[in-house]
DNA sequence: GAGCACTGC
């Protein structure tokens, strides 16, 4: 252990040079360590990039309160960081040291992984903190990887992070919301608690806004000295990564037909390069189709291999991707973005990148999430090219010129902030004291028009009062409840109504992707199936029916399977709505069933949703609705149980917006019980009724 | 009679 930098010893005989412009710290020349462990997972912790940077980091950790990390993917930041922290003593004493990922998935794997370095029983010294599972220990857990949401969630009984000691912000590049929503308030707990030390880890150079944003100024300046504050100056180190080396090739002229030219590459890959699989990103579901389509008529003897890859896919043709390629077969992976960051297909030496991707964009004016293939970012490129390097030298295909490249692609995409709809940031900042949210030290800034449409939402929602504050009890329990404001809105008017208890059977169902089995060829035969379930009264009703199926079944997958019903969805169901049984006991309300009556049912889902009523136009041939909120045009999504049956008046829960706006989840409703609910929001024979 | 990139609490 003495070979390692410990906090309060002498600093490492490293060079470390001020960087001319503010200050930050760059390591010029790595020293080198030596002589730990003798196991071969303690050699194989020696191998990584990240190994020769040990005692920088923790030297950096130790004097700056804040650490920026580039690293590229394979480097071992992830998992070594928080082991050398822990062997330096930053979890003495009962402090704990944590580790954010944006997906769950991520946040199981590294755990585990660290535990097994460590020699340690997963959920004791190592654990982890996902959604429905909590595998840590009090008092006896030191290294917590967990997912950025569940700390965001954890600022609301500890504020202050209190039980941390430092805290690792992984893949901070991807710009999520939570990602975002938690580092403007670490930024906060910072300046209370100047002890607190953050890392920051980004795959991407974009390490000097991140460090201006965390440059902070305390007012406080007098510590104890035995105390001593970290330097306010972020430090930044660059670490690299494992990766093998990808060659770029570009179209010299920009393609037409991104598809077709997919489908090309493929070919003349097969024909002239040596064996390796291909990864081919494409946008969405229909040209992932259209493209294995293409390629198996063209495969029929070549021994190509090619299969799709979305998030809706069943879970049998998910394995068949990760299964290995038969022998004299060449794999072809035609997948979405999902490829790209969530899923690691190993194996993979040629990627073909179409440019595109589909991406999410909000207009708060009409308060519409769009979904719309938009250019990716010259980051989303390079993630691309280096899922082409992970087992041996690659190349990387990309279906634009050089000179786009350059020239015309974003360096970063967007961030998801200001891509989104914001009522669920405005109220769990707002839980958390927050009241000037317009003066939020964000990261990147959202639009005032978006931030000015969340308060507005709220506030006809009755979870904000006129002051923006949070209401009670209403403001304070849809801010406990950990899904969309309108449903939380939703669940706690079914206390009123006496249904919370098929209430949250519906929210949950209505939080999970699709509990409907996706089908291809057999729509007639799904279509009958679903009518075994179907009610006069709409979606959310005929979810009721199939979650008593599901029920009855003794929750049976064999059940779903007869029914087109998806049995991992049935089963997050199951999970959630016990979440939320368990949080409204937590609240004092008292779970009750309406036996059916589906009349007080709508009237609680109206509580929540009464902004998506719409009208049928009178003498529409081919069922256009219009919003009252806005008249926008909107149709009955064909998965609907209500789709070509058109009651004149509906609901809806959401839009999918694609040549048409589609209403998924809809129910019939009587027009007098929007005014009962939200008589504040609609009056009584008014041509454009809308508040604002 | 048409279709939902991807996460997360």
């Amino acid at each position: 252990m003495s070979k390692y930098w410990k906090p309060g010893s002498e600093r490492p005989r490293t060079v470390l040079v001020d960087d001319e412009e503010g200050g930050v710290l760059f390591l010029s020349s790595p020293p080198s360590s030596s002589g730990f462990g003798h196991s071969s997972l303690e050699r194989q912790r020696q191998r990584l990039p990240v190994y020769k940077y040990r005692t920088a980091i923790l030297y950096l950790v130790e004097n700056h309160a804040t650490t920026i990390i580039v690293g590229e993917t394979g480097s071992g930041k992830t998992t070594q960081i928080p082991q050398y922290l822990k062997e330096a003593g930053w979890a003495e004493g009962g402090r704990v040291i944590a580790c954010t990922q944006p997906r769950r998935l991520a946040v199981q794997s590294v755990a585990s992984r660290v535990a097994e370095e460590m020699g340690v029983k997963l959920g004791e010294e190592v654990g982890y903190t996902i959604r429905f599972e909590d595998q840590t220990k009090p008092n006896v857990t030191k290294i917590k990887f967990l997912t950025d949401g569940v700390l965001l969630r954890e600022m609301m009984d500890d504020p202050l992070l209190i039980k941390y000691s430092v805290i690792m912000v992984d893949e901070a590049h991807e710009r999520s919301l939570s990602t975002d929503m938690l580092l403007g308030l670490l930024k906060k707990v910072q300046r209370r608690r100047p002890q607190l030390r953050i890392i920051i880890s980004s795959a991407t150079i974009d390490a000097k806004s991140m460090s201006t944003f965390f440059h902070i100024r305390r007012r406080n300046i007098g510590q104890a000295a035995e105390d001593p504050t970290p330097s306010e100056l972020p430090a930044i180190l660059s670490v690299e990564g494992k990766g093998y080396n990808v060659e770029i090739h570009y179209v010299e002229e920009p393609v037409s037909d991104y598809l077709q030219a997919a489908v090309n590459t493929v070919l003349s890959i097969h024909d002239k390069e040596p064996p390796g699989d291909i990864l081919v990103f494409l946008t969405g579901q229909d040209d992932i189709n259209a493209a294995v389509q293409l390629l198996t008529e063209d495969a029929q003897n070549n021994g190509l291999l090619v299969l799709p890859l979305f998030s809706g896919l069943s879970r049998a043709d998910q394995d068949l991707i990760f299964s290995p390629t038969p022998k004299g077969k060449r794999k072809v992976v035609i997948s979405t973005n999902i490829a790209e960051t969530s899923l690691t297909l190993e194996g993979i030496v040629y990627v073909v990148d179409s440019g595109f991707s589909k991406q999410r964009f909000y207009n708060p004016i009409p308060d519409i999430e769009n979904l719309v293939v938009a250019p990716i970012s010259k980051a989303s490129a390079r993630q691309r090219a280096g899922r082409a390097g992970r087992v041996q030298p690659g190349k990387c295909f990309r279906l634009y010129t050089e000179e786009y490249f350059v020239k015309e692609m974003p360096a970063e995409g967007i961030p998801e902030m200001q891509r989104s709809s914001l009522v669920s940031c405005v109220i769990q900042l707002k839980a958390l004291g927050i009241d000037n949210i317009l003066g939020f030290d964000w990261l990147a800034s959202p639009s005032p028009e978006a931030m000015i449409r969340a308060l507005e939402v709220l506030y006809s929602l009755g979870i904000l009062d006129e002051d923006a504050k949070l209401t009670s009890p209403t403001g304070f329990q849809v801010a406990e409840i950990p899904l969309d404001p309108m449903i939380s809105k939703m669940i706690l008017s079914a206390d009123t109504y006496g249904c919370s208890e098929d209430i949250i059977t519906i929210a949950a169902v209505l939080s999970v992707q699709s509990i409907w089995i996706s089908v291809r060829g057999a729509q007639k035969e799904f279509d009958e199936v679903k009518l075994r379930f179907a009610a006069a009264e709409g979606d959310h009703v005929t979810y009721l029916n199939v979650y008593k199926g599901f029920i009855h079944s003794g929750k049976s997958s064999q059940w779903c399977y007869k029914n087109y019903i998806n049995y991992h969805a049935m089963k997050k169901v199951i999970d959630i709505r016990e979440q939320l049984s368990r949080l409204l006991r937590r609240l004092g309300i008292v779970l009750k069933s309406c036996e059916r009556d589906t009349q007080v049912l709508r009237k609680a889902i109206i509580a929540g949703f009464f902004a998506h009523a719409c009208c049928l136009e009178e003498f529409s041939p081919n069922g256009m609705y219009k919003t009252i909120k806005s008249s926008q045009e909107v149709y009955i999504h064909p998965s609907s149980v209500l789709f070509r049956v058109n009651p004149k008046w509906v609901v809806y829960h959401s839009l999918v917006s694609t040549d048409k706006h589609y209403m998924r989840n809809v129910i019939a409703i009587d027009p007098s019980w929007l005014i009962e609910a939200a008589p504040h929001f609609y009056q009584v024979r008014k041509p454009n009724p809308a508040p604002y």
